[in-house]
DNA sequence: ATCAGTTACGTTAGCGCTAACGTTTGATTA
DNA sequence: TAATCAAACGTTAGCGCTAACGTAACTGAT
């Protein structure tokens, strides 16, 4: 193993003026003595070590990534909308010269170890809030992002969407299509703020315009029997004609179920999703959604954490990206079907 | 920052024997003491500097998930098949104690500095192989786990499925269901091993069958203009009756295409896919495809790499997991359609 | 009572690096 | 010409931990 310390003796200089060098604190070494020693360095094959750096300079260029570990509704890394969040926010962090840690925490202790542990320089709570958030702000005063959360903390770092604006943009576009009768489906309706706030845009723009949704049309429903819930829904004296899904995959759900019973979408039911997935566009009809860019979100909280690791007396900032309605297939003005 | 030495000023002992309780290492100290030290340790929020002990130890409890980062035909983690392999991954090897760093990899240079510069105790390759292997191998003494890879390289630990054997079932199944006018599509034909082994399987057991697969009918395609392909293949004189799909996400843009030329799937096209991914079942119709238990896959990596780090002179293994085919509603027996 | 063997600790040194403070040399200025 | 200063290095100490080797006290066998 190649040390500071072998480089600088080939090179006739102390391990100071080689560690400088490696860390391009070259004001205090001539120039041809620089380059002498990258040169040696990089003929050694010379990796510093990262352990020693840390243990010395009492700071790291390491970023925890957070992953719930209680998985409400399936776990993290599943689906494609984390995964390509969380592969975005690594090559943008190894861009700064950073690296990630991956940690699935369930608890507290679990964030305490993850961060204290390796003594990161950061880290971002991929799509999971806990409520010890001030407990852990206070032990270690280091730049923590969160993503999507609403939580009733302020003073937190935040990158989200307009969850709101997409439940409006989704009502609107379903009202303009003349659909009157809808429905809100899809997994943890109760579980966190996201989708809280996707239902709240979607019936209050739909009440301004006098339309209501029944409770019974709000159903918080994962993949289980969608077949039943789509049977109770389009077979029924007032049927619903649009529906609004939580997500682009449990709109796929819908799709599926839909054709099982011989709905036709989107002659029959009309369906809008979220998230704008990979998939989307290849669904049949091509799913018409709320689009968030997924990968800017990863820049973004990159970028924020770039700069409260440099200043960390940046102001707190709450991110909010606006979303926007991407038309294909999956809606059809109403009165072509059967019901 | 609680440090052992902390610890053992408060219990009056040296912080070489709280060393010793917080590593286990309690054959050497008194039940009693152990036990106040313990308490102490507990109570003082005292977690260990993961550093420090790489340092003074020369070993860590790290592995290091490498990805390429010249990703050919979609980067790793976009597509639900390594993230999933990767949050599986992550989850087992935090339930031996290790944690996982990630890592986007684009040459050696890349690869030797996350392997050495956190003196990682071993690394997972995710669909990925370079070629300077040997070189890696040599220069650090760890394990290397790959997985799916096809490399000439003897003594490499890799585990992956069987291609070949997916290969025969998907033609295997289309010939009993009577399909003889074939064609195998995807991104990659040439790309890597992987889906080689899965076009030789399809192939060689055609042949045996008497039945021939064109040059003209095995494509090595993306998503641009499927649509294109499919109807030189579908509208011809010969019509394709059966398409083999290099993976489940190739098989719904060939639905998408299908669906727009007016090709009904199975009653003019069948299609069979590859991995059976969350979303298979919930294509319409639900696709037919050649399943591997991609969780079972990172488990296994995870328990090979464990124990090659406990015992580095475990034998090299390349673990061949099976496929089976997963029979749905995507290919149908022929004589029911257009062509 | 003596000695080997065990138990339960402590001491020393150093992992590779860097923060903080020297030191030397030559150039510049009063 | 002495004082001043910056440039270009070196020295020292220590980050928190552990490997490797002590060592004292106690045990039981002879």
């Amino acid at each position: 193993m190649v040390t500071l310390k072998d480089i600088a003796e080939k090179a006739g200089v102390s391990s100071m003026t080689v560690s400088r060098v490696m860390n391009g604190n070259t004001k205090d070494v001539s120039a041809k003595t620089t380059e002498r020693i990258k040169k040696i360095a990089d003929e050694m094959g010379y990796i510093p070590n990262s352990s020693a750096r840390v243990l010395a300079s009492r700071s790291s260029r390491l970023i925890a990534a957070l992953l719930s570990d209680y998985g409400e509704g399936g776990t993290p890394l599943e689906d494609s909308y984390s995964s390509c969040f969380l592969g975005e926010l690594t090559r943008q962090i190894q861009k700064e010269g950073y690296d990630l840690m991956l940690h699935y925490v369930k608890d507290y202790t679990d964030i305490n170890y993850s961060l204290k542990s390796w003594k990161v320089a950061g880290a971002v709570f991929i799509g999971m809030f806990d409520e010890n958030i001030r407990k852990i702000q206070k032990d270690n005063s280091i730049p923590l992002i969160f993503t999507d959360s609403y939580s009733t903390v302020r003073s937190i770092i935040n990158v989200g969407i307009d969850d709101y604006q997409g439940g409006e943009l989704a009502a609107g576009y379903l009202l303009e299509k003349g659909h009157k009768n809808l429905a809100f489906i899809g997994p943890a309706v109760l579980g966190n703020g996201v989708i809280m706030h996707r239902l709240q845009g979607f019936c209050s723009f739909l009440r301004e315009k006098g339309v209501s949704v029944p409770p019974e049309h709000i159903v918080d429903f994962g993949s289980d029997d969608m077949a039943g819930l789509l049977k109770r829904l389009c077979f029924s004296e007032n049927p619903v004609t649009g529906i609004f899904a939580t997500s682009d995959v449990c709109a796929s759900w819908i799709y599926a179920a839909a054709y099982r019973l011989g709905i036709r979408i989107p002659e029959d039911l009309s369906v809008i999703g979220f998230d704008d997935i990979g998939m989307s566009r290849y669904m049949i009809p091509p799913l018409t959604t709320i689009r968030q860019d997924i990968r800017r979100k990863a820049k973004i909280a990159s970028e924020l954490l770039m700069k409260n690791i440099r200043n960390p007396d940046s102001p707190m900032e709450n991110i909010v990206m606006s979303v926007e309605l991407v038309e294909r297939e999956s809606v059809c003005g109403l009165g072509t079907g059967h019901f």
